[in-house]
DNA sequence: CGTTGTGAAATGATTCACAGCT
DNA sequence: AGCTGTGAATCATTTCACAACG
């Protein structure tokens, strides 16, 4: 049953009324939005995880993939408890089947729906550096919907070139292209001290999300959400695990 | 899972008996033995950026540095809370002063020295794809003391060439490349089918920590710290955050 | 059997608030 | 005044344990 808890926890439907969710697993947008503010900050990223090994899987597996994949077979692949699995996906609303486990393809649908990566994403990528190029030539990413519509850089003697097949353009011309495409994501790939003044203008021209590359904290006046992988702070977190001796496994942004 | 936790804690606690860190190793000492006490993982991440922003600040002040830097400043230069800066700063010892803040100097050099910024780590990177080229050539490593000894690919048409100055290597020689050079971390910058060979390997070769960017998860028999930085994953958490309409930065790793 | 979903307990991390120092 | 260090309180997340189900 789609039930409610009284307390904190689980699915959609936080009003009395509107029951949209009669079908299943198809919940819509705004069903997401609310069930959002739901989930730990730490499951979102682990929801990634679950689609990532799902897909390996499913590519893996070809024609035939299996019916069912149970928490305890994700949980072994990724590294993680069994429990906290189930606790993740039952976020998602009631998907899985009491003794049998989570319908593979429902699940992976289910996850892709969530995670947006049904959708299709329009990037920008700011600076041509190496970090700029790996992202754009990175084919990965067309896959899981992220589509990058542009490239900048300042330095003259890279604008005008083509890297990954496309033509990088001047900076300037940043505002007018997030215009023209309808860009919703940025990805910042200058140095450091040109990050902020890229992250305002992205953000000013439109942009809705930032995933910066830049070692600096970035924050912008109309506040919208930032991710930042610093190659450095990873680095050095894993320097600082090394010397305790430390065993284990860490997912590392920023 | 039996024997095992799914880590994310450390918890390496030599001494039990800690009575109220009465010894401050303000000369340089032996930084960790003096830090015996469990380190919050968020914590780690943390004292980087620390060090990210006291450095920063320091090489923009040029010669005219300023003699103390208070957690307030830290705090909202990083997007924290003061008090949360105090806290991560207490775990280094008594280091800071009462009505005055954190010798600048001091708290810059006792950062370094808890994470080895001030020692010289020898990596292999492995895969000289575009991620691979952008890490060796990213010469701010180099600073924090990062140093590449070597790069290796199997691809026969990259092997022998030169990467940002650097012979890739076969990576048949991977092995004894690590021996010979004493490497302690491997950057793993190849395709996901292959991370795990190549984890094993180099942690079987005599490497002490993987940062992984393939999108896998990463266990080798002799476990050593693993931080993973995937590049989808951090777009994927964006997306979802965007298409919450969250507001807020997040530091992102796997 | 094996499996999910989930309250309840346990653990972990952050924020509060303030004593005490400069 | 401004500041640190820290116990206590709050908040967040994970793990436990088990009823219900196939």
């Amino acid at each position: 049953m789609p039930g409610r808890t009284p307390d904190d926890h689980l699915d959609l439907d936080p009003d009395p009324g509107n029951g949209d969710s009669a079908f299943v697993g198809e919940a819509g947008i705004d069903a997401l939005a609310e069930l959002g503010r739901r989930i730990p900050r730490p499951a979102i990223r682990r929801l990634s995880l679950y689609l990532r090994e799902i897909d390996a899987r499913a590519e893996e597996a070809g024609a035939a993939v299996p019916r069912t994949i149970s928490s305890r077979v994700l949980a072994k692949a990724l590294g993680l408890t069994d429990a906290q699995v189930r606790k993740d996906l039952a976020l998602l609303g009631q998907i899985g089947q009491s003794g049998v486990g989570y319908g593979f393809e429902e699940l992976q649908g289910r996850l892709r729906e969530v995670l947006g990566s049904d959708l299709r994403w329009t990037c920008v990528v700011v600076g041509a550096g190496n970090i700029g190029r790996a992202v754009v030539a990175y084919a990965r990413l067309a896959d899981r919907g992220f589509h990058v519509a542009d490239i900048f850089d300042t330095d003259p003697r890279v604008v005008g070139t083509l890297v990954a097949g496309r033509l990088v353009r001047p900076v300037d011309e940043l505002e007018a292209r997030i215009a023209a495409t309808s860009a919703e994501l940025a990805l910042i790939a200058v140095p450091a001290d040109a990050a902020r003044d890229i992250a305002r203008r992205a953000v000013d021209a439109g942009v809705r999300g930032l995933l910066n590359f830049a070692p600096v904290h970035l924050e912008v006046e109309t506040r919208v959400p930032i991710v930042t992988v610093d190659l450095t702070s990873a680095l050095q977190q894993l320097a600082f695990l090394v010397r305790l001796d430390a065993t284990g496994t860490s997912d590392s942004f920023e």
